[in-house]
DNA sequence: GACATATAGTTAGTTATGCAACTAATTTCA
DNA sequence: TGAAATTAGTTGCATAACTAACTATATGTC
């Protein structure tokens, strides 16, 4: 095993077990504190409906890297807490738009800045040229592998 | 909303949706087609196991950043596989060390080397020092958040 | 020594994830 | 046109995550 494959062992552990994790907890901690009673995995859905409304399930599942059974889920709860809807595409009867209720357009701006000031806690010390190599990294991660 | 703010909430959605979940993904898979029926989070108990054999479940919870009760079901799960066994400890009774069996220590070559190989596969195009830059990134958000 | 506090681990409840197998609608193409 | 293949979404099953509440042991302090 050479040395160079042993530090890439290495990388697996960190990327998995640690910065990621430490980043959705205080997240999920800063939401609770603040009174909001969605999970961060909720939260990432509703973060691509912000950004474009009445989304596919399939197309989420492309945005938010999910496969189906999980967006199936994450949007059966959203539904309960009435903050999406389904509704069926005029186009093809295969397909469920999930749109976002009065409610979820509200919890936008209180989250986006909860989720900043969260970012900005956890980026103390880290320069931009960093933050863009690791999205490169990841990119390239995530390109080689699917 | 500053740009810089945007940039960093979108940091964010990178590093919990893609890259880790797809790294994750391709070990268990590469461990399902060399019929290995371990989980990848198993596995990454395991490793710490191979460094240091007989830690407590909380030297545990530190070194894979996971929570006591996640770790408990984890150990269950490996004890029921028969890959490790809980054992009391002489001073202080509170404490279980978990120690491997013979057939975990027989995992380790063929695992390390699968990881190894998922890792080189995952950083092609990826230099030494991008990955050092990541591993720092991370170091520092989880220094920042805890 | 005794009571308060801290630490190690477990259990219960809810949410989320991955895979495999399924239904229903659409598209492809012979 | 009609059968085969593809695509969108759901359901069942097993594992794993977090929180909160719990038991048992150890430590600290008066």
């Amino acid at each position: 095993m050479s040395n160079n494959q042993f530090k890439r062992g290495e990388l697996y552990s960190v990327i998995n077990g640690m910065a990621s994790t430490a980043v959705a907890r205080r997240l999920q901690k800063n939401f609770r504190q603040a009174g909001l009673e969605i999970t961060i995995e909720q939260w990432s859905v509703l973060y691509h409906l912000w950004k474009e409304d009445c989304l596919s399930q399939q197309e989420l599942c492309n945005r938010t890297f999910r496969d189906k059974p999980s967006i199936t889920r994450l949007i059966d709860n959203l539904e309960k807490q009435k903050l999406v809807k389904r509704m069926p595409s005029k186009t093809d009867r295969r397909i469920n738009l999930v749109c976002l209720t009065e409610a979820a357009k509200q919890l936008q701006n209180q989250t986006i800045d909860l989720a900043n000031q969260t970012m900005n806690e956890a980026l103390v010390g880290v320069n931009k040229e960093e933050i863009e190599t690791v999205k490169q990294v990841f990119q390239r991660v995530y390109d080689n592998l699917t």
